[in-house]
DNA sequence: GTACCTGCAAACTCTTTGCAATCTG
DNA sequence: CAGATTGCAAAGAGTTTGCAGGTAC
């Protein structure tokens, strides 16, 4: 499975079903999946689906193994990834990269299409939601003949948020240019 | 195999001037960056702009590098790394991420914005404009209370050409179903 | 019972870091 | 000259792989 983006054209759900109530839709998605792909339906693929649907937000993989050790749960790491891998697959997981290099994933099924603004100084994430995107993808796929399946927007600058971190860092370092250079995130 | 190390993965560069054209005010925007910045003018560093700027489509930090060596430049891999950043910071190069979890970089200066669509299946990677992402921007940028500096969209899909080498990979795994879930890239 | 899946740990890949040597300003 | 920058190699982070044992079907 090459790329694994989010899912634009997800079930048409309006609005946001509450954690609970959307799992079981999920868990029958799954094994609809499994089924349809001659997959086994073991316990720990169903473990990790339940984890990240009473999740919210981004988490990447490691996150989501701690979490999953921490509930007493004993799945690997290898089985976090391989899971994962299926479940962006099946389009119950998105993946994002937010420019710093580490994969995150979020789950998708019962939540609204959004993109994604990121502040560069102090890594927030906000989403937003534009019916543009859908037209533009649209016009793309016509002209260039793709059956588009998925896209990934992202934002970059800064908030204007008074306690936005990296902003204070930067006025720090503007008082000691030898650090002015910034990091990458 | 998938996305990244694709053959096809070239340019489809849309309207782009030509590349010694652009090369000499691209090396004064870095000088002048790097005044700016008190950064120093190393060799190293316009050594690898001009590589860069000499090149067409996306490329990796280690591609990068070989092929410098193979020039018969010494630079080291820290080096192509540490320039990087700084070429990205300065807005001479820009960062994609193109699903397969290894950073791709490409010039900007001298070439129209354009954002990407990218094959699933072969990897192949095509550009496209549409002002409508501007507007988008503008807007995000007054609701949220954002400077956007810079943005990333992406398409994923499934490309018509006829050679594209995922699809026919999966017609062979449709006659062999063990092979049937797809190992991701 | 079979072969798919899992856990574990080692291997791998990409990127960063530490440090001595080098070169810019 | 001072200290920023480099090359080198080793370390680090995130992810994948190989294999023996477990388990869904």
């Amino acid at each position: 499975m090459p790329v694994s983006p989010s899912p634009t054209d997800g079930p048409a759900h309006t609005g946001h079903s509450s954690n609970t109530e959307a799992y079981a839709e999920v868990e029958d998605l799954l094994r609809e999946y499994l089924d349809r792909n001659k997959l086994r339906k073991t316990p720990e693929r169903f473990a990790i689906l339940e984890a990240i649907y009473q999740k919210d937000g981004h988490f990447d993989a490691e996150a989501l193994y701690l979490e999953l050790k921490n509930d007493g749960s004993k799945v690997s790491r290898a089985t976090v990834y391989n899971t994962l891998d299926i479940l962006v697959d099946c389009r119950l997981v998105a993946k994002q990269y937010f420019g710093d290099s580490i994969t995150k994933y979020e789950k998708v099924y019962g939540y609204r299409q959004h993109d994604h603004l990121v502040c560069t100084e102090c890594g927030k994430i906000l989403e937003f939601c534009d019916p543009r995107i859908a037209r533009i993808q649209d016009m793309v796929e016509q002209v260039y003949g793709f059956r588009i399946d998925a896209h990934a927007l992202n934002f970059y600058g800064e908030c204007t948020d008074a306690d936005c971190a990296g902003r204070k860092a930067a006025a720090k370092d503007q008082a000691n240019p030898q650090n002015a250079q910034k990091q990458p995130s």
